[in-house]
RNA sequence: GGGGACGUAGCUCAAUUGGUUAGAGUACCGGACUGUCGAUCCGGUGGUUGCGGGUUCAAGUCCCGUCGUCCUCGCCA
């Protein structure tokens, strides 16, 4: 062992240590210089340690602690002494090695280091670019570090628990082949097949289903996917994903065995019991009382039905509603009628509208009934009806959409959340997973007036034997599966259409024909022919999970090298332009480089 | 692709209605100091106000464009 590698880590010395010699390794915190006595904190994973010199009273060696003293922040250093047992007023409560401190005889500099951009404090007092760009600075920091350790032991706990049930970890193809449908793909040029393309995955859907046909009965990956879509504080194009397959399984096979796992990773990994059984939630009920397929349990205010009388009200933005196959919900505010003024309520009007709602009508319970502008509508009779529905009370206030179904859900569901977060409904730490289950197989697609899968294409309907899928569409329930948690979705996933003539019918019906069958699903469907067990499976987010369990705002903070919100990485400056020789072997053209730019 | 917020010292921010030499805290540099632990005290360095154009006697401030970060709608089977 060199001289100078360490004996200890920065965080384990207690007073039981005192009097021996040890040596540590780690990045100079901070220096508190006191003419001929010195403190010095020394920083590693583990922790900090307060270093002293004093040549004086302590016998440090000569000429040490003037060496010491011109070391700065962020210098990496060795350093030997004797632990010494701190006086009991000198202890410092807030370290775990607050009890001790180091008398250094011993001090090599390991590497200077230049002024770092900015500071490394628990705190990031530092904004996301310049943390982004210095990120091995950033994730210099104990926090983030916390969010690396426990991150890892979240999936430690997640493999333990999945090879402990006879799940096996196979890895699939990085580069693969683009299919249709789902988000954009991120190609890779081929070299050696001018003009072709792999993509990377979306997922390894396709694999794992190929893998319980080759009869692997549970797989499991931590696999990372990639989508080129828009990115969002919890959308990276590169994310995280448990993905598990599972043979000859029902839906509570599969949910049975991910709630324990949810279970005991959180309990490992996060010291958090979570309740069992998870909540069980309808799509459609989700839908209706909490207007999101992945509702925040962690409160009521759920939506209200108003539309028996809203149809025979003599409000005309509330009939109209009604009389257009429309839908009239309402939320209840209890007791905060007060904090609502004229300017606020225009506010939330304004959020509804960026989800499509023309409007936002209101009313607050006051001594003389319902004041606002829905007041001269519900005076008397009508009002105490409408008290009763929405189980109103003096001092409440209460928000009504009307609109076509999907819009009052949605614009609703939204300014829920919105006033769950204004108003602190919620309790930190407080996990409500739910799953939510019998989604819509298929859902309309305004835009290009077709169905698409609701799930993706391989989702069994809850009744394969169905013929005809263009009856009743809309009914059709899938065996799809959610998990959610607090407003965000953790895991989608179900059972699975093993049979042939299904997985083609589906197909049929989403206008994808033979011959693009084929050419795209061709080995999929042709593997079914041989002999495909029933099976079913899901895959979890990891870097929602583990932002959520430690209240991230993002999961940038959970990520070690994330990329910005237009796709880049400022650290290593990608993408990139390459050289010309580059694209030629690619066999690539580009269509409008910018010219000679580069940065 | 659309909407919004932000961009001023290394960092975090301030700067009245457009008006003198753009300030503070912190970091950094120098000095003092024997019990600090976000040390304290004294002094100092540090600015193309993101970039480009425009309006004006005068622009950090107003206008147009552009770049970047963040949030968001669309998008994300």
């Amino acid at each position: 062992m060199a001289s100078w590698q360490r004996t200890h880590t920065c965080g384990e010395l207690t007073p039981d240590h005192a009097d021996q010699e040890v040596t540590l390794n780690g990045w100079i915190e901070n220096n508190r210089h006191h003419g001929s006595l010195l403190f010095i904190d020394i920083r590693d994973r583990y922790g900090v340690t307060q270093l002293v010199f004093d040549e004086e009273i302590k016998g440090t060696p000569s000429g040490l602690l003037e060496l010491a003293g011109k070391l700065g922040a962020e210098d990496v250093i060795s350093v030997t002494g004797r632990v010494a047992r701190r006086d009991e007023d000198k202890v410092n409560p807030k370290r775990s090695t607050g009890g001790i401190e180091v008398y250094a005889s011993q001090l090599t500099v390991l590497q200077e280091a230049d002024t770092p951009p900015f500071e490394v404090l628990d705190n990031p007092e530092a904004g996301e670019e310049l943390r982004m760009r210095y990120r091995y600075l950033d994730l210099r920091r104990r926090p983030m570090l916390e969010a690396m350790e426990k991150r890892a032991a979240f999936v430690t706990a997640v493999r333990n628990y999945l090879a402990e049930n006879q799940f096996i970890d196979v890895e699939t193809p990085i580069l693969t082949r683009s299919t249709p449908e789902g988000a954009r793909d991120y190609l890779v040029p081929s070299r050696v097949n001018p003009g072709k393309f792999f993509a990377l995955p979306q997922s390894p859907q396709i694999f794992k289903q190929l893998m319980m046909v080759a009869g692997a009965d549970r797989y499991y990956q931590i696999a990372r996917c990639f989508r080129d879509e828009d990115l969002r504080a919890d959308r990276q194009p590169e994310f995280t994903q448990i993905d598990m397959e599972m043979s000859f399984v029902e839906e509570e096979d599969v949910l049975q065995m991910v709630e324990g796992m949810m279970v005991k990773a959180f309990e490992s990994a996060f010291g958090a019991k979570l309740p069992q059984p998870f909540v069980r939630l309808d799509y459609q009920e989700a839908m209706n009382r909490y207007g999101s397929d992945k509702p925040d349990l962690r409160f009521g205010m759920e939506l209200i039905d108003i539309c028996e009388l809203a149809a025979k009200s003599d409000f005309k933005v509330f009939s109209g509603a009604i009389e257009n196959d429309g839908m009239v919900k309402g939320l209840l505010v209890a007791g905060q009628a007060d904090k609502f003024s004229r300017k606020a309520i225009d506010a939330l009007t304004a959020y509804v509208s960026e989800y499509g709602a023309r409007g936002l009508a209101w009313g607050k319970v006051g001594d003389e009934g319902i004041t606002g502008p829905i007041g001269r509508f519900y005076a008397g009779e009508a009002g105490e009806e409408l008290l009763a529905a929405m189980g109103a009370a003096r001092g409440d206030l209460m928000l009504f959409v009307a609109d076509r179904p999907s819009v009052v859900l949605r614009a609703l569901g939204e300014l829920r959340v919105k006033l769950g977060t204004d108003l602190g409904l919620r309790t930190p730490g407080d996990f409500r997973f739910a799953w939510v289950t019998n989604f819509p197989l298929f859902l309309y697609n305004e835009e290009h007036g077709r169905y698409d899968s609701s799930h993706h294409p391989f989702t069994a309907p809850v009744d394969w034997d169905l013929s005809d899928y263009s009856q009743n569409t809309e009914s059709i329930r899938s065996r799809a599966y959610d998990l959610v948690m607090n407003g965000w979705e953790l895991g989608s996933g179900s059972i699975r259409i093993h049979r042939r003539e299904v997985q083609e019918r589906v197909f049929s019906f989403l206008g994808v024909d033979e011959a693009e069958q084929q050419a795209k699903f061709g080995f999929l469907l042709e593997a079914f022919r041989y002999g495909a067990p029933p099976h079913g499976g899901i895959a979890l987010g990891v870097d929602r999970l583990v932002a959520l369990a430690l209240g991230c705002e993002s999961i940038r903070e959970v990520i070690a090298f994330p990329k910005t919100a237009s796709a880049t990485d400022l650290l290593c400056d990608a993408p990139s332009e390459v050289a010309p020789e580059q694209l030629a072997d690619l066999h690539i053209l580009t269509h409008n480089p910018k010219p000679g730019s580069q940065t």
